[in-house]
DNA sequence: GGTCCAACATACCAACTGGTATGTAATACG
DNA sequence: CGTATTACATACCAGTTGGTATGTTGGACC
């Protein structure tokens, strides 16, 4: 047990830890990779050195760390945690998601695009371990998109012919272009407008017309 | 004139200037702009640094001027070009040209991605005139896509109730996601998987079957 | 054929880079 | 309390980086 209050303490080594990767991941996420500078982490981390290369055998070994806990909870909150909340049928809540998304967006998403994107451009084919890393990550992420499609062709609002793992990886690969065209332009109307093509499209996903009900529910409902 | 044939000339600046940037292409392709070494790039040219800092100023020089001369061009010939080539309705044209692309498609493109995309990605908050040319880049691939698909609106085989600047730009943006996830997850079958998605996608810019006049779709938005 | 400039080549450098060796203080533990 | 170990801090280093200063030569032009 700690005599002091934890508050008060002068050591806490996963207090370090959690800076360090805060800091890393900031620097990394604008300079990239190859291009953050360890003495930049170390100054907005706060720490020396020393503290780095005790938590961390090198600074590969930092990235791959900000790639596993940052980004990786980034994504799970950003994008799978808003899309389980919302219930209905999957065509509903995929667009329910895009909408937040954007309702939530914040400036520098659109100045400096996605996180995991970045490192897998950069790094995929200089690091095999950072690309396996940036591919489980993606991995997750179409693989949540998939249940939740899957999901709905069981329950009949999602056409039964279409391949919900290809349309999943197709989702996740739109919305990381939309992202980096808008990085590119520095335009967050691209951002938005793509996001709403693809909110559109997803209708397709519901049987054809003719076969379907007459549920027709516009997703206009407002937050 | 000159007196000797121009194989013989021992100075050829023009030939030097373009040795110069296709070593740098390919260092900057495969290690982006940061991480692409000058030592490296005059390596693969057969020259040395007197001759690179005689053609360009710095280092961002050369890296402007391939993504002016060497990415554009490259855009040009394997997107654009092989469009307009295309007869038919846009829908029909837009399809081939991304079968022919899956069929040139050469290995590196999947190892190493878009190298466009990689230097927006990269450059764009760092260095504000890689990014405008870039994004200038990313806009003529845009505007071609656009012109076909605005030619197929006048020519009646494709819907005119919707927005042929959104519809390109989402193209590019889904084509450069494609190639983003292959590249991270280093699957040519994800770049094929995609890419077909995005094909039968393209079928639903035909007006529709039933020639519905109710244009309840919800794109419009004024900006 | 002499002159001048473009077109390079060579040598060198200051600034950083990631990484390490060593020192030291806090804290868990017996 | 004593002690071992964790958790850092400081100082230093070798390698690499982009960039430059200077030297040299081919070739167009008069």
């Amino acid at each position: 047990m700690a005599k002091r209050s934890p508050s008060r303490r002068r050591r806490q080594p996963d207090v370090t830890r959690e800076r360090l990767l805060q800091a890393g991941f900031k620097e990394i996420y604008r300079r990239g990779f190859q291009g953050a500078s360890l003495e930049a982490i170390l100054d907005q981390a706060g720490v020396t050195k020393g503290a780095l290369y005790h938590h961390f055998p090198d600074k590969a070994a930092l990235g791959y760390a900000v790639v596993d806990e940052v980004i990786r909870d980034l994504l799970l909150q950003r994008w799978l945690g808003v899309l389980q909340a919302e219930a209905g049928d999957p065509v509903t809540a995929l667009q329910g998601m895009l909408k937040q998304r954007l309702a939530q967006l914040q400036p520098h998403e659109v100045e400096l695009g996605c996180p995991l994107n970045n490192l897998g451009q950069e790094m995929s084919p200089l690091d095999e371990r950072f690309r396996r890393r940036v591919a489980a990550t993606f991995e997750t992420w179409t693989e949540g998109f998939a249940q939740v499609l899957r999901h709905g062709q069981t329950e009949g609002s999602v056409r039964k012919d279409l391949d919900s793992r290809k349309l999943a990886t197709f989702l996740v690969a739109a919305i990381e272009g939309s992202f980096g065209l808008a990085k590119s332009a520095q335009s967050p109307a691209i951002l938005h407008s793509n996001l709403e093509v693809l909110g559109t499209l997803l209708e397709c996903l519901h049987p054809s017309d003719r076969m379907r009900k007459k549920t027709r529910r516009r997703s206009r409902r407002n937050p």
